[in-house]
DNA sequence: TGCTATTTACGAGTAAAATCGTATTTTGCT
DNA sequence: AGCAAAATACGATTTTACTCGTAAATAGCA
């Protein structure tokens, strides 16, 4: 019986898999760059990152040549709905309706974005 | 010059906050009460994290008797909030929006929530 | 081929969070 | 007053996240 562990990322592991979801696949050289606008850690400390994220499973990686090209190995979508469950849990008694109301009080949110989700509310009420 | 150290609670802070939300205030002994539904972690545990959380100033204490009463010092709506803007900035790019549709289409949310979100967002509209 | 750059591997250290054991203090009851 | 139960204080340990230095392997190029 295999026991699967339910990974939930750490912050930095979250920078690096944002990263990872917008180039598709990329080098810890890449990876490095692009934190590196935000965050001042050393090369190798993104290195250790990476690796300790491939043997967690969170992360694939290509070596057929020698400097590896990694993959997330779990999706946007995924990831999103884990830590949004989470929240919603530990922090709005567990309503999501909660949640909504308080993400979109802090403005933000464009005409049309705001329009998409009037759809999709319009959808799900109809199919109550 | 006072310097005002922007406190993010753990995890484990969290979960203690929840119950002194709902309580309003409480004993140790009751918040410990709580969490043993959902997690087994010893007494003095849940009491060490009362007492950081009392230096750290997320909760003030009433010690006139010797049981103390905790107080949370921070409000569940700012706490909310702070943890909102971290996670539209790392998971969902920096769209509230994003967020919104991918918390509603998880199910749950009764009409009656979706009816109040519908407003606010017409409310909104007007406002632009 | 040989040198330098880059990359990976790996061990180790630091810091924060979480856990618990034990001792001391206080409370409440008989 | 005296004892048992409950509460606090406090130190120590464990775990996890993060960080980095150094060594070994590899690649690219003159």
């Amino acid at each position: 019986m295999t026991l699967i562990k339910i990974l939930k990322p750490t912050e930095s592991e979250l920078e690096i898999l944002q990263v990872l979801w917008n180039e598709k696949n990329a080098t810890v050289r890449v990876v490095h760059e692009e934190l590196s606008k935000t965050k001042d850690s050393g090369y190798t400390t993104t290195l250790k990152l990476m690796q300790i994220m491939f043997e967690k499973g969170l992360v694939t990686r290509n070596d057929s040549s020698k400097t590896h090209i990694y993959q997330p190995a779990v999706t946007r979508e995924k990831t999103q709905k884990q830590f949004l469950n989470k929240m919603i849990d530990t922090l709005f008694a567990g309503s999501s309706a909660n949640l909504v109301l308080q993400a979109l009080g802090g403005h933000n949110a464009s005409e049309a974005e705001l329009e998409k989700i009037q759809e999709l509310i319009t959808q799900l009420k109809k199919d109550k």
